[in-house]
DNA sequence: TGACTTTTTGTGGTCTGACCACTAGAGTAC
DNA sequence: GTACTCTAGTGGTCAGACCACAAAAAGTCA
């Protein structure tokens, strides 16, 4: 396998030796978040190479959600919250056979903790934010879509709450996995209020200081939205595919 | 905001059509793991599009992790073991001032659970491995670079015994960051027997099925991992960054 | 003046078709 | 058999042209 190492000087291919350069760049401080690099033309001249492999690079880069192309403005580096992995863990599923279960146990760790870490560090600014995201979650209880943004965001702040990004980055490479599930399947209104009270309860764990409460009811919380989703799922039977195509060694790509 | 997503027929960017359409065919159970896809002059005309844009396609699944390009050869759907994000950990760390203490932190939530979890649902065969692999750490306790290798594969086997691929993959991101600095740190022997002695104790109490113990041991363990860290990061000074950013790239010596 | 529309400019996106570089296997000589 | 050479097939790179989009500038009209 080759494991390509950072930082290779006679690297061949032109797109490492972009991806390199940048990550150089970056690293030693000379690139940060949001900034924005110079014109694909420009660029290719300087690194002495055609625009199509500068591109590959630039390419490789922002599939790594390290660089943020923008049609007809410009190509700047990330600087949203971090994305590890992107949508790489939908497909990796669909690769590895990952289960629902296995997202759901692996939310619970990752969430469990977070909440636990943002009882004991969390700040009155960010016990704030989560009260009127709480507020916003029973305002609109009755619209499940702009419910779920809140919810999201509910999560997302108790993430930044617990003041390690890494992990945080983590619970969002899970959980946008479910998200456009849950996006397409309006919840009942009826669970939506059990849901918010839960959420309450977690946030008073939290703002109490109670870090085994907190993990604990996150965990409850999930193994909720498990069974809701798994009931969902059975209500809903998915579509079956086709056998074991094992065919030939050359997958047929045109349809 | 434009969280661009997932299976649009209409998306502008030919680059995103071909990324759906191969993550169609894998959903769909139309390509396995180890296929290899047509050759890029056929595909491109399959599709209607020039070979510049499906190989700007094809470079984003690349990047991802999901397609395995080789020069020469052809171009096929990953087969290894899943791996998240690659090597953006690192880049996300000089992008977002990920600290080493979070990294641990990370590390010791996540194997943490995993040891827990393979002391409950592992089998005598991966017991088996894990033994093996024991044996080889005592057996090269004098040569760190090949101990590594084997503490890895330890510590690899852990997370395969806790049938969680997902928890799996997520420790191979976080670990891999620092996997090319420890590579590079040889580490003093009196360090590796104690290392090794601290994982026969982890062995069996996964072995003995004591999930507790065995999460207690592996968090104990990466604790004493961090310390010894810190004390190569006292004795070699790294040379001065200014403002915010600061290099990841610090040795690992123990384990 | 002010707000709206049109044009210009600068950027990334795509196309074409040629040629280079690598790999593996077939063929050949010994 | 072994080693070498050749060849076919594949991805990698190049060049230059043109298209599509977004923001800013210029023009237009009340």
């Amino acid at each position: 396998m080759p494991k390509e190492n950072a930082h290779s000087k006679t690297d061949t291919h032109l797109t490492m030796r972009v991806v390199d350069h940048f990550s150089a760049m970056i690293e030693d401080g000379r690139l940060h978040p949001g900034d924005q690099i110079p014109p694909e033309r420009d660029l290719a001249r300087s690194l002495k190479m055609s625009r199509a492999s500068l591109r590959a690079g630039i390419g490789y880069l922002a599939a790594m959600g390290v660089m943020n192309v923008r049609h007809g403005v410009g190509t700047f580096v990330a600087d949203g919250p971090p994305e590890l992995g992107k949508a790489s863990i939908s497909l990796m599923g669909a690769l590895h056979g990952f289960q629902p279960w296995q997202m759901f146990e692996a939310r619970k760790i990752l969430e469990g903790q977070l909440a636990a870490l943002a009882a004991e560090r969390g700040t009155e600014a960010h016990f704030t934010a989560l009260a009127e995201e709480l507020a916003e979650m029973y305002a609109t209880i009755n619209d499940p879509a702009e419910y779920l943004i809140h919810d999201v965001r509910f999560h997302r702040m108790i993430a930044k709450a617990a003041g390690n990004p890494i992990l945080a980055a983590l619970m969002e490479t899970v959980t946008s996995a479910l998200y456009d599930d849950r996006r397409k399947t309006a919840e009942r209104s009826r669970g939506l209020k059990q849901s918010a009270d839960l959420h309450k309860e977690l946030y008073r764990a939290m703002r109490a200081k109670n870090s085994a409460e907190a993990q604990a009811l996150m965990e409850h919380h999930l193994s909720m939205a498990q069974s809701a989703q798994d009931r969902e799922i059975a209500a809903v039977p998915r579509r079956r595919v086709s056998g074991k195509s094992k065919s030939s060694r050359t997958a047929n790509t045109s349809r």
